[in-house]
DNA sequence: CGAACCTGTCGAAGCGCTTCGACGGGAGTA
DNA sequence: TACTCCCGTCGAAGCGCTTCGACAGGTTCG
């Protein structure tokens, strides 16, 4: 492997002087800056990644923990992912995969310096690692939104918006009484955040609407679906509206409004809160509410950049939920 | 940021016998290792990763190419990215995330000092990342079995005899007419590696034991699914037996039959090669051939390590298939 | 016409760690 | 008793880079 000493004696200038061809610090004469990159493509020379950060105490890497577990859809996490890391590829930085068992894996990255900032999804109400977070020298992003976000930056969609626009949007269309069905029951002990806030927009659109509501939640499994939309058209037979906040279960929750025998959309109305893809690849095409989770990764590489270079204080930003109506819904009545 | 320098006056000892300590390469008195482990807790002392890379050509990275891309099914990538970090992480290694279209991606990380090994998903037959591979100064290990793996360690699942067993289990059950709805165009297009192999040895076994056969591709979507089942069934309307390896389609598949008329399994028999979980997802549950994405994912590792290691040369493993019966076939006639 | 200022380059220090060779002292051997 | 050997520790070199201060030479301006 070649060093910038290599090339510096191909070029014919000082090591120093190589540097700040690459980093552009100081000024450079054209014919040098032209030498030196000539001799850097003829020797195919890259940095050394550890000596670099060694010197200047910045890893271009930046740590993104990931929910690798059950529960969780992994489409939607998979576009946060490649958010993240697409949009860090054009910062010029790299991303360290951390998973969310890994208990200690923060700290260890953070400590070690092998990161200069950090990402973090699918967050809880009340995460453990928050004060971990916060004690530590490199700036954080958390995808979701906390009780407590004191000192740490957050964004993520405004799933309490998505969870009023979801109501709403069945009122508005005709519909007295409606049903949220919501993540998985795992996901909602946890108190992921999401989860949450769905619920009170939901809930909190409902009454300010006057709509009589439930909320169930559903395991994504043919059974769990079954269970949900029985437990709900039984207690409420007149039920006419759904929310559906649960990727996984949404062909099941579909299937068995068919089995049931109830129309979509023309005795039961669907409101899905899902990726776009997902609304699309169902047997008839959802109305829904997108998580654009591409664009919600890369604001976090924006956020979490914009924390290294300035010294901004945290922020929090919600991203506006919009709703794409289709098949699944109709206007009632006349 | 503590330093070993820090740890070394605190405990009394040199610099030296901290790494010592550390790396367990000489042998250090017991009293001696117990101060300085005494005060490396007290001082929450990390090695400075950068420096560690810079001094020893190691950086406990494993570079991991995924596609996060279209077409492949998410939660089998999932499994694989999942297996491998975690196993990453029990052999004290971290991964870094590459995207399949961060061209470059591997040749900048490589060249950079990185990484100390490289994984890579998703191979095609021809895969254009194979020469740059070959040149790296880091192992390699593929997922996925490209037709030269001179040179390269590969791991995959023995896609061809899971193809061969899926048709040689419908010919037990007494079938005559079968047919694959197999992977997206769009991935067999890329040849990639795993889709050709299911429909050769599919293929092969057909002939070997005398099956009226038929191969489609698939597009994941419900359109898409019924399309290739009416193709299949309205060119051989004698089919009894399907295999489905096409995560994304199945659900649709599932159902596209049930519109038709065709029960599962009276009529039709289905055998899914995909994760276990997911042909436990589906309507009923499918007899399937699992594609072990964390196990792979482990091995892949595993693989790099030894090579990291011991010199070894390359060498590929196929991990055999295993089909799980479930309620989508039974045997036929009596 | 000097003082003050730029520009472009260099040398050296230092980032925090690993590792090699050296060395003092105690145990083992002849 | 003298010699060798091993054990535990230390010091120093060096990994490859960034960055600070210095400096030579050329401009600019009052």
């Amino acid at each position: 492997m070649a060093t910038i000493e290599d090339v510096a004696k191909a070029a014919g200038v000082s090591a120093s002087t190589v540097s700040y061809v690459l980093s552009g610090k100081r000024s450079i004469s054209a014919p040098t800056r032209r030498r030196v990159e000539q001799a850097i493509a003829t020797l195919g020379y890259r940095p050394h990644a550890g000596a670099r950060a060694l010197a200047s105490s910045r890893t271009n890497v930046i740590g993104l923990m990931a929910p690798l577990r059950s529960g969780v859809d992994v489409s939607v996490v998979m576009q946060f992912v490649t958010g993240v890391v697409t949009r860090a590829r054009d910062v010029d930085h790299d991303v360290l995969l951390l998973t969310q068992d890994d208990s200690g894996g923060l700290e260890r990255v953070a400590a070690g310096s092998m990161v200069d900032a950090i990402i973090v999804m699918d967050v809880e109400a009340d995460d453990p690692r928050l004060p971990v977070l916060r004690s530590l020298r490199q700036p954080t992003v958390l995808i979701g939104l906390p009780h407590d976000p004191a000192g740490l930056s957050c964004v993520d969609l405004d799933f309490e918006a998505a969870g009023r626009l979801g109501a709403g949007r069945l009122a508005q269309d005709g519909h007295r009484e409606v049903a949220l069905i919501g993540s998985p029951p795992e996901v909602m002990d946890r108190h992921t955040s999401y989860a949450d806030r769905v619920v009170r927009g939901f809930r909190q659109a409902c009454a300010d609407q006057g709509l009589r509501h439930d909320v169930v939640h559903c395991v994504p499994t043919p059974d769990g679906a079954r269970a949900a939309v029985d437990a709900v058209l039984d207690a409420a037979p007149g039920t006419t509206g759904l929310v559906v906040h649960n990727e996984r279960a949404l062909p099941h929750v579909l299937a068995r409004l068919a089995e049931r025998g109830h129309d979509v959309p023309a005795e039961v109305a669907v409101v899905a809160i899902c990726p776009t893809d997902v609304a699309l690849a169902q047997r008839i095409p959802l109305t829904s509410i997108d998580i654009p989770g591409e664009h919600i990764g890369g604001v976090a590489v924006d956020m979490v950049m914009a924390r290294l270079e300035g010294d901004r204080p945290a922020e929090t930003r919600l991203i506006a939920p919009e709703l794409t109506p289709r098949a699944s819904t109709a206007a009632r009545g006349a």
